[in-house]
RNA sequence: AGUGCAACAGGA
């Protein structure tokens, strides 16, 4: 079973999920019995290439099977619907795996709130935001950046500023996500000069700023029709080694 | 042996 799932999720990571397919036949032909690995496998590598309804026919023959999913499975399964858009289909497999009796934890979490804010539902996350907490899930840095871009997305940028600095004292160091995240919200509601602040505290913690946050701040100042100070940010950036894009 | 995070534009 560990050789043949090895092979299948090489195969399957390099985008030959038809090769995969066939030594996961192969397996089963042998007499090794399926798992929880080799479908997560599985799942994600036929999202990966689009072939969404081969990825839910998956899910649909391990449980024919009666191979038992786990969490990193579920985990896996409603991250791959959530990226295709199907919010109602990700909270169905939410809602599946809590009924049968498995403990979400904090990827679980992360991946449906991740999900639900980039489809505009940032208040249905807070609400699990606050189900992660009440259930003494400590937020690790996934966690932290979703729920911070979440509250910007939702225009409450006080609270992601809040939690920016929950991070520093829950000894999970800010990461450039993190500071590009508020920096962003900010941009976006016209907070300049606070963003650029906080850009500023950024780069003296040495923390490797890249195009993207660069980019939130050269849109935020030259939208307000700042350009002069636009354009030395952009400056800055190259100077740094970065290119535009 | 398998799972999660950030910007902008083309685009009304």
């Amino acid at each position: 079973s560990f050789t043949y799932t090895s092979l299948v999720h090489g195969l399957g990571r390099q985008g030959k999920i038809d090769e995969a397919y066939r030594f996961f036949e192969r397996m089963l032909d042998e007499g090794h019995p399926p798992n929880a690995v080799v479908y997560t496998s599985l799942i994600k590598n036929f999202f990966m290439c689009g072939r969404i309804d081969d990825g839910h026919k998956i899910f649909k023959d391990m449980t024919r099977r009666q191979c038992k999913p786990d969490v990193t499975l579920y985990n896996t399964y409603m991250n791959c619907v959530l990226k295709e858009g199907d919010v109602k289909k990700g909270s169905e497999i939410f809602e599946e795996m809590k009924g049968c009796g498995y403990v979400p934890d904090v990827r679980t979490y992360s991946i449906l709130m991740n999900g639900l804010i980039k489809a505009g539902e940032a208040q249905e996350a807070y609400k699990l935001y606050c189900a992660m907490k009440e259930q003494g899930c400590e937020l690790d840095i996934h966690a932290y950046n979703i729920t911070i871009h979440g509250f910007c997305k939702s225009g409450k940028v006080n609270k992601a500023y809040q939690l920016l600095e929950e991070m520093k004292v829950k000894g999970h160091p800010p990461t450039v996500i993190s500071y590009g995240a508020v920096i962003d919200g900010l941009a976006k509601v016209d907070r300049l000069d606070e963003a650029y602040m906080l850009f500023e505290e950024a780069k003296a913690k040495g923390i490797a700023l890249n195009v993207v946050v660069y980019s939130s701040l050269i849109d935020g100042f030259g939208k307000v029709g700042r350009i002069d100070e636009a354009y030395l940010i952009m400056e800055e950036m190259m100077q740094s080694g970065l290119n535009p894009n």
